[in-house]
RNA sequence: UGGGGUAUAGCCAAGUUGGUAAGGCAGCGGAUUUUGAUUCCGUCAUUCGUAGGUUCAAGUCCUGCUACCCCAGCCA
């Protein structure tokens, strides 16, 4: 495919609340340090649209206003992470045009802080040990329209929790014995704020910190220090997010940060006919029901890229879609838009034939093989020219021929002359069928002076069909994809099973389809149109030297077949 | 009367101090076309969840109501 292309996408300028926000903070000069965003992914799964969402609203804040973007891997939680996920996370991020270069940063490096930060709250008396267990602390806690009651060890002395937090710490105690919990207020209308638990023993390695450490800090503590300590100024998250900000506001103050980072957030967003979230995610693949992580059917970042997505699309999606307070679901007719309009320009327009029907020419000299050359791309010259070859027999698509047409029909029938593109137009002289009626070949007879390019203006042809020749073409697999879920509601059905939730069409494989020659030495990941037919691109999984595999990106539009449904 | 958030077309979404509803996707019509694609041209909200109110003027301000989303992990 074309020139190794610089990042020049072409970022929308979205006046996003979010810019304002940012904006006014400049103008006032709330920071003297520079604007600085973050993406901070827990490493336990694979990025996803939902995370390039994410991504590219604080990447694009941080490039816009000349500020740093940092990627942290928001690590606190020893039980569900693993190394696998960072690398897998950083080469999503760097394919996709997200590159953080050498800004990436690791909430567990910071465990030390935390624990720092922990002592002086509890020398302000803003925080306690306590021993109540998991179940108890549920009941203390109260429900979202009862008040929580305060825990019996909520008034320890400074000096004795100092004493059991560090005995938390040196490993004196077991696993959910004692938790460091913030003392704000049971009362609260806002549950966060019931004293929170901010450390937990856990008795676990860290695939990072190794066994350094048997308390572990919790999100809501950790994270607003996070931003903290690396001088993130606009700390930007999803709405559900919202009602712990004034827990990571306490955090800021309680502890006297100068200049503090400011959470804000943004509406999540949800894609059509995809499943987005991570948990649903995980049952797929670890049922069998998806091709693992990087099926082309999921929203990962990996599925996109081996489904043939570009990172130029997704970007430009992105950028289309906007950023509001408000969750969405996009119609994934958009994304599809994006990618055919990006590879509209950049995909040479080759031949292949999906469901083959063998047309034998028969005014066309038995052993004569000549040279067609035709354009690489309709519109762009400078992708130049190849040369196919025409011979006396040729694969047409056997949905391109109606022995009884319907009307509206215009491809090839009885009654129709039809083009053959690059080359002939051809007329019918007779149908075979096998012994069930099927049609099984074309006999055809076809008019030299018809060639393509000499100028010919005699007759029009009803119609300019797609063809490979059938003694100088290949083999390969196409696979064909369409929406992994019908219906959104389906999801939540918990009466359903997998099975009964995924729609059984959304893969067709074709295990022989024809393509020309040139197509032969696709590379892996190269995008093509086949005219007529969609984008696809080949395989990043399973092609292999003997195996050719196509993956179908989306289709063409198509005004015909739909008109007829 | 737990708390918080959001309501602008089928979908996404501009609309920032009140001045007479951007844009994109999808759709629909038509022109061009050696891809039923692309491109082009046209069309697509008398109305902003709803009921009132203030005003010369309201998507924007006020009041009530409704719908949907999030929160009761020692997850993030």
């Amino acid at each position: 495919m074309g020139k190794e292309e610089v990042d020049n996408t072409v970022e929308k300028e979205q006046s996003s609340f979010l810019q304002r926000i940012v904006e006014k903070d400049l103008e006032e000069g709330v920071y003297s340090r520079e604007i600085c965003t973050r993406f901070p992914p827990e490493p336990n799964g694979y990025l996803h649209i939902g995370s390039a969402y994410a991504i590219n609203i604080s990447y694009n804040i941080a490039k816009k206003y000349g500020g740093k973007f940092n990627l942290r891997f928001d690590d606190t939680n020893p039980l569900k992470e693993d190394k696998e996920y960072v690398d897998a996370i950083i080469e999503d991020m760097k394919w996709a045009g997200f590159d953080p270069g050498d800004r990436i940063y690791y909430g567990s490096d910071y465990f030390q802080k935390f624990y720092d930060y922990a002592v002086q709250l509890i020398e302000k008396g803003k925080a306690y040990v306590c021993d109540l267990s998991a179940e108890e602390i549920r009941q203390y806690r109260g429900t979202l329209t009862e008040t929580g009651k305060n825990s019996p060890y909520r008034d320890r002395s400074v000096k004795e929790n100092l004493d059991l937090f560090k005995g938390m710490k040196a490993g004196d105690f077991k696993t959910g014995e004692k938790v460091l919990r913030a003392k704000i207020d049971m009362k609260s209308p806002n549950i966060n704020l019931r004293d929170p638990i901010i450390f937990r023993i856990l008795h676990e390695d860290h695939y990072r910190q190794g066994d350094q450490w048997c308390i572990y800090p919790m999100y809501d503590y950790a994270h607003p220090l996070q931003d903290a300590i690396e001088g993130v100024t606009h700390s930007l998250c999803s709405i559900e997010f919202k009602d712990h900000r004034p827990l990571y506001n306490w955090t800021l103050e309680e502890l006297e940060l100068i200049e503090p980072p400011k959470q804000r957030e943004f509406g999540r967003m949800n894609l059509t006919g995809v499943v987005t979230s991570k948990r649903y995610l995980r049952e797929l693949v670890a049922e069998g029901l998806v091709d693992g992580w990087d099926d082309p059917r999921l929203p990962t970042l990996r599925g996109m890229r081996r489904r043939g997505y570009t990172p130029e699309s997704i970007k430009h999606f992105l950028g289309e879609i906007g950023i509001s307070k408000d969750e969405s679901t996009v119609d994934v007719s958009m994304l599809e838009h994006s990618v055919r309009e990006d590879l509209r320009d950049r995909a040479p327009t080759m031949m292949a034939v999906l469901n083959p029907l063998k047309v034998v020419i028969e005014n066309y000299p038995e052993e004569e093989n000549e040279l067609l050359e035709v354009q690489n791309h309709p519109k762009d010259l400078t992708m130049g020219t190849r040369e196919i070859t025409f011979s006396r027999e040729i694969y047409i698509e056997k949905e391109d021929f109606m022995e009884y047409p319907e009307k509206g029909f215009k491809r090839f029938a009885p009654s129709h002359e039809v083009r053959l593109r690059g080359a002939y137009f051809i007329q019918l002289t007779e149908i075979i069928k096998n012994e069930t009626g099927e049609i099984t070949e074309l006999r055809c007879t076809y008019d030299r002076e018809t060639k393509s390019g000499s100028g010919f203006t005699g007759r029009k042809p009803k119609a300019t069909l797609h063809w490979v020749d059938a003694k100088n073409c290949e083999n390969a697999e196409a696979r064909l994809y369409d929406k992994l879920i019908e219906e959104e509601e389906l999801l939540k059905d918990k009466t359903l099973s997998w099975e009964e939730k995924i729609n059984t069409e959304s893969l067709k494989i074709l295990k022989n389809i024809k393509i020309e020659k040139a197509l032969g030495e696709a590379k892996k990941e190269e995008k093509f149109q086949f005219i007529r037919q969609g984008f696809y691109t080949v395989d990043n999984k399973h092609t292999t030297e003997e195996k050719l595999i196509f993956n179908r990106i989306v289709p063409l539009k198509d005004s015909w077949k739909k008109g007829k449904k």
